[in-house]
DNA sequence: TTCATAGTTCGATGATAGCCGAAGCATCGA
DNA sequence: TCGATGCTTCGGCTATCATCGAACTATGAA
């Protein structure tokens, strides 16, 4: 019949208004849960599967499984340059939408993931962790180095030797909700988070299944001090 | 739910096959008829109609009277600039046809993608401007080095700074169509385009609403000169 | 172990939309 | 005026596919 690569296959997966909310969801360049993006085009687990894997065998979004989690993300630039073309033309053609509320802010800028800490600060930690060269990371794997034991224990009292488990890492790079980054995870993870609780430097919000993590003022500027965002 | 211009829609025209072979059919640049479209897409030619319309009230293409005929052209340079897109992405996933890009050799070879030089030799002219340092590339980002304004205004007689654009970037990666990989767009790829038709280097196509660009022997010559596939 | 949560598979249902035959306009040439 | 051609509208048929309930697998928590 026709030359060239299939267009229309990959447009219909564009053109169902589930898929395409999913698509502008995951536009941000952060990877969301399978639930997530159900949420997110309003419709069921079961329904959005289905849609995920058909997006998938299209080569328009990648997985990234994370526990008991799946995380999307789109597979390639290309892709959202596309989906902005299209909403060039839509938007042209003068088909808009209705607006949806944001995200909750102080989710984004620190929470709970399982029992270590995420969200802004969570990736700015790790980041900070990687330019002080407390930390060796190569993909998911990370190893504390001599420096990044002697700053723990000095800094934060915890004994990094420790922490070894016999089912759990020490260190481990997890996927971030918000950003689309990693922050620390594994027992050093959760001995962070702990310790920062016992100095009061931050809470676990009171509202029942919150997941919001509270810093306080001076906790807030201690941890600047240890893993600032500059320098 | 979600912000923003409703892509679905525009997608979901994209997505059906017949309206999708319209489509491409028309990115040649040629304007035509509702019956050559039906024929074109394989369908009779009330339902090319229906499909027709459809397209017409989704703003991807702009009809024409001509007597009893009735002319259809892609309305926008950036519908096709669309397709392109989704014909890589489509590439990259493995849903070819039979073969990528253009039937046409002379197309495939040397076109005109908006403004500016696309096929075989717009990809090559890139891809030794990235060899020779005169831009550097990250993703879809691209930049003039110091060198590349000097080559640009010695060997072409092409002021870099004068092309400034507010709405527009002087370089742009645009996906080629029959290449898979990127040529130069922007106010640069434009103004380069240009200088070639001013020296005499290339001419586009002579019949009307072609997008073939046709090098002199000269100009082939000179352009192997400056961007040789080799070296 | 047992329970809870995340995600998938399966099957049935229903609505959407592509398709064509037939008939209806519109334009051209004679 | 007539007939021919290009294109559109209408109506009914059909196939596709998104959707959800229910049941199943896998991972983590107690």
């Amino acid at each position: 019949m026709k030359a060239g690569p299939d267009i229309s296959r990959i447009a219909a997966l564009v053109g169902d208004p589930a898929r395409c909310n999913m698509l502008t969801a995951l536009m941000t360049g952060r990877a969301l849960t399978a639930s997530e993006l159900a949420q997110e085009a309003g419709i069921t687990p079961q329904t959005a599967s289905s849609h995920l894997a058909k997006l998938e065998a299209g080569g328009l979004i990648e997985p990234e499984k994370q526990g008991r989690h799946r995380y999307y993300r789109l597979s390639d630039p290309d892709v959202a340059d596309v989906l902005e073309g299209l909403q060039g033309i839509a938007a042209r053609a003068g088909h808009m939408r209705v607006r949806t509320g944001p995200k909750d802010p102080a989710l984004r800028h620190a929470r709970i993931c399982y029992d270590h800490l995420a969200g802004d600060l969570g990736v700015q930690m790790l980041d900070s962790m990687r330019r002080q060269k407390l930390v060796r990371q190569s993909k998911q794997a990370i190893e504390l180095t001599g420096e990044g034991k002697r700053f723990m224990a000095e800094e934060l009292q915890i004994d990094a030797d420790a922490l070894t488990h016999p089912r759990r890492p020490v260190c481990k790079a997890c996927l971030d909700w918000s950003e689309r980054r990693h922050h620390l995870a594994g027992t050093l993870g959760a001995a962070v988070m702990d310790r920062f609780t016992e100095l009061k430097w931050a809470a676990r919000d009171a509202t029942p299944g919150s997941r919001v993590v509270n810093f306080s003022r001076t906790g807030e500027k201690r941890f600047a001090a240890l893993f600032g965002a500059d320098e």
